[in-house]
DNA sequence: TCCTCGATTACCT
DNA sequence: GGTAATCGAGGAT
């Protein structure tokens, strides 16, 4: 059914990268069953030279030691109560990371609802980065692993049609960076996160 | 040790 | 539009 990428994959520059993950399948395998979602939302942080970048200027702690590591890794951190999911990118001791802010539900829609509510409306499951961790039931145990290998990966899916870029969401506080172009999303997809006032 | 604040979300008014 | 939730990373002391 779902086949994971080649790590070739993750190879391409950062932010050629982040517009490559648009429209492919984000993939988690579990006892129950399969959930998948295809991406539609991503932001790229370009470690050393970006201000907000956890790795700005290089800062290696433990928290940004993977994002050190080889691209396609898997890069997850709480934000307050959320987990959020980045694709590590550029070559080793290149700190740099794209994180996936939203995804379109494709497989386990049931798992996804129970996950999120029956209540909400489809469109709120999975548009936002931690929005869809939660639907997907990815946590912070994945940090470190490799997204070509199960059980969560990424698979080849349908192309994107439109492409938008745009600045980050999000991080008020990063001087000339609020204004860099880094985001990219799926035009006119209703699973979009929305811009935050 | 202590303090501040966050790559967010949901619920309140 | 405002803010609580909730806790560890990162920097200051």
């Amino acid at each position: 059914m779902f086949k994971p990428l080649d790590a070739i994959f993750f190879e391409a520059p950062t932010l050629d990268l982040s517009r490559d993950l648009l429209g492919k399948i984000l993939v988690h395998e579990l006892p129950d069953g399969i959930v998948a979602g295809r991406i539609v939302e991503t932001e790229a942080y370009m470690g050393a030279e970006d201000r907000a970048a956890h790795s700005f200027g290089n800062r290696r702690t433990k928290r940004t030691e993977i994002m050190f590591g080889k691209s396609g890794l898997v890069y997850t951190y709480q934000m307050h109560t959320h987990t959020l999911l980045n694709v590590v990118s550029g070559p080793e001791e290149t700190p740099r990371a794209i994180l996936i802010r939203a995804i379109e539900p494709v497989d386990g829609i049931d798992f996804m609802a129970e996950r999120r509510g029956r209540h909400m409306p489809m469109k709120q499951w999975t548009s936002g980065p931690g929005k869809l961790t939660k639907a997907m039931g990815i946590t912070m145990d994945y940090n470190g692993h490799h997204f070509t290998e199960r059980p969560l990966y990424i698979a080849e899916g349908e192309a994107v049609r439109a492409v938008s870029k745009g600045p980050r969401i999000g991080i008020g506080n990063s001087a000339e960076a609020v204004h860099f172009p880094y985001r990219f999303w799926e035009t006119e997809n209703p699973f979009v996160s929305k811009f935050r006032p």
